[in-house]
DNA sequence: AGTTTAAATGAGAGCGCTCCCAAAACCGCG
DNA sequence: CGCGGTTTTGGGAGCGCTCTCATTTAAACT
């Protein structure tokens, strides 16, 4: 049985409200007395209890982090072990506790969403869905918990923090055309989501500021898998692209696969892009260009963000934070430059 | 502001103590009572406060998952999200939370470990950490809060799960044996963890069983990475092995690539086998043959044991649980069976 | 020295719940 | 119709903490 306050302030002659506040680091305590509870309590072993402490000020120190299904299957790697090393490393660094919840199956992602929510144990929550017509933002939203998103999101109350999916995918693009290449294809990942949006909008922002026209023989939906990145890929054949741009790794493996099955050759035949920088991409033959973001910091100005707006929750109508970071182009064999 | 139990009391004109008992299905409540209870509780919104139960019960419901910095940083991929995805769906199903600790850097693990530990959040912990001197599970253990280590330990009182890396390991080598090969060599995994050790085990253990001595010169510690992989390759290279056998699939992939450096082909000239099927093992060229272990399935069942070992507290001094799942072998070209 | 002001401490209430125990209501049966 | 027994209900205490407010003590001024 672990000592309480009131124990440890048996023991040191004072009262319960001076060995909290000695514990809260609060002015107003003579250092004679302060330096007495310190010693009882490092004899002790006490350990404030922090259910208790909660109970009263209504604050946790927990924050939620809630991914769903789409997430950790799709972005298994590395997207979501990333996202939650920043996290993680954010929250230690605060203090702050990590309740991670994934969920596993969409059926009860409903329930176990609002369990966790309502449960009371959360001060706020990191939710990591790009999914633009999920009701999970909504949900959380109409809780009232703080509530931090990691991909862009359209509802103007909404804090966010993205990488520059735009600028990255404009930058690949641009050094494909930098190469040489006109007859650039896309292979877009999920257009429900923000990142498939967002990197086919770069695609025709690169595509515009060349004056080079888009067109749709050249522009194929994928949904970020390794399949449907090589069936896209067979079907954007017909149309005889120089230059592929898959909007990530896994799908510009898939259509490296595809190009072989037809005796194309990559970089030869074909310069070929991905997105995300996964660690395959170097490892592949040939290691692919690809465009790297910054996830780990994602987790972590996510939590950064949120403790934030914890921190001032007085400003409740300010406006919503909006973070982009930057991109990275990094140039490998895939497309030839070399 | 939320209703509280003694709000949905007074406006169903019973007592607390009612409100109580309805709520968590106590036997010993009018039908009637309860109903009308329950009428009120759907009206008002009620939710119950976990941390005001909590407090009283001693009991949080939620369990933590401390993972050190190897562990996210060398098996980011596909041990760790997975675990974790085991891991909540059991928490999920069991109305349980899963509060996640990983540490990302060294130093403070000691001080994060210990506030998280003495937190008062955690009704039990799962501990994913093989580093066999490692301060980790001897502090949990000393902390008092019931532990399931994800991963073989060696001291008696620990409950873990791990899989059959023995099992897999021998399968692999006699695959191996079976296919002719008789100078046979292993690059280790860490031998300070308890997976580098068992897999080396399973080595010995096949080599053993079809009266092939063990020769120092084909066996080469690596630590996991790929580099290490490479350049364990390296050193073997001397022995001329007919068939390698890296004990995970990134070495393999080190290696496969310090034999094509010396123009040696896999399989033609060396045969190559690793281990724990991760993506890359089936995209790379040619697709490794592998060991697959049920990565997610011991994160479920850590949580599982967990649960009842909180469940029935009572019988403190029974032996330790010791639950080895089955891994499987995966014959794919990198060792030219076909 | 006496008074004003500030700093240090203690007492008490209360956060929202559970759980024990006693009181009340209900039951069947002699 | 009253009695023991059971079921149902309510009251009270208490979990370990924080926080406000009153009180004591020390410091600072006239």
């Amino acid at each position: 049985m672990p000592p309480t306050l009131e124990e440890v302030a048996r023991l040191a002659g004072v009262s319960r409200s001076t060995v909290s506040r000695v514990v809260n680091d609060h002015p107003n305590v003579r250092a004679e007395t302060k330096e007495r509870v310190w010693e009882v309590i490092r004899k002790s072993g006490y350990q404030p209890n922090v259910v208790a402490r909660s109970l009263v000020t209504n604050r946790t120190q927990i924050v939620g982090m809630v991914i769903p299904e789409v997430v950790t299957k799709i972005f298994a790697e590395p997207f979501f072990p990333l996202v939650l090393r920043g996290a993680t490393e954010a929250c230690n660094n605060h203090h702050y506790q990590l309740l991670l919840s994934l969920f596993t199956n969409p059926e009860d992602q409903e329930e176990t969403c609002q369990r966790v929510l309502r449960s009371g144990y959360l001060d706020g929550v990191i939710v990591a869905s790009s999914l633009l017509d999920d009701s999970l933002i909504p949900d959380v939203l109409r809780s009232g918990i703080p509530l931090v998103s990691i991909g862009r999101h359209p509802d103007q109350q909404v804090h966010y923090v993205d990488s520059d999916n735009v600028g990255g995918a404009r930058m690949a693009v641009e050094h494909l055309v930098r190469l040489g290449h006109r007859r650039i294809a896309t292979i877009t990942g999920r257009l429900g989501m923000s990142v498939g949006q967002d990197r086919l909008e770069g695609y025709r922002q690169a595509l515009l500021t060349h004056g080079i026209p888009m067109r749709d023989e050249l522009i194929v939906e994928g949904d970020f898998t390794e399949r449907s990145g090589m069936i896209a890929m067979q079907r954007l054949l017909p149309a005889s692209p120089t230059a592929v741009f898959a909007t990530n790794d896994v799908m510009a493996i898939g259509a490296l696969k595809a190009l072989r099955a037809v005796g194309l050759k990559v970089p030869q035949d074909v310069a070929l892009i991905g997105f995300d920088d996964t660690p395959i991409a170097s490892i592949v033959e040939p290691a692919l260009t690809t465009v790297r973001q910054p996830i780990e910091r994602m987790g972590s100005m996510a939590v950064e963000l949120l403790l934030d707006i914890l921190g001032n929750s007085s400003n409740d109508r300010a406006p919503a934070h909006r973070i982009i970071l930057p991109t990275e182009l990094v140039v490998r064999a895939s497309c030839g430059s070399d």
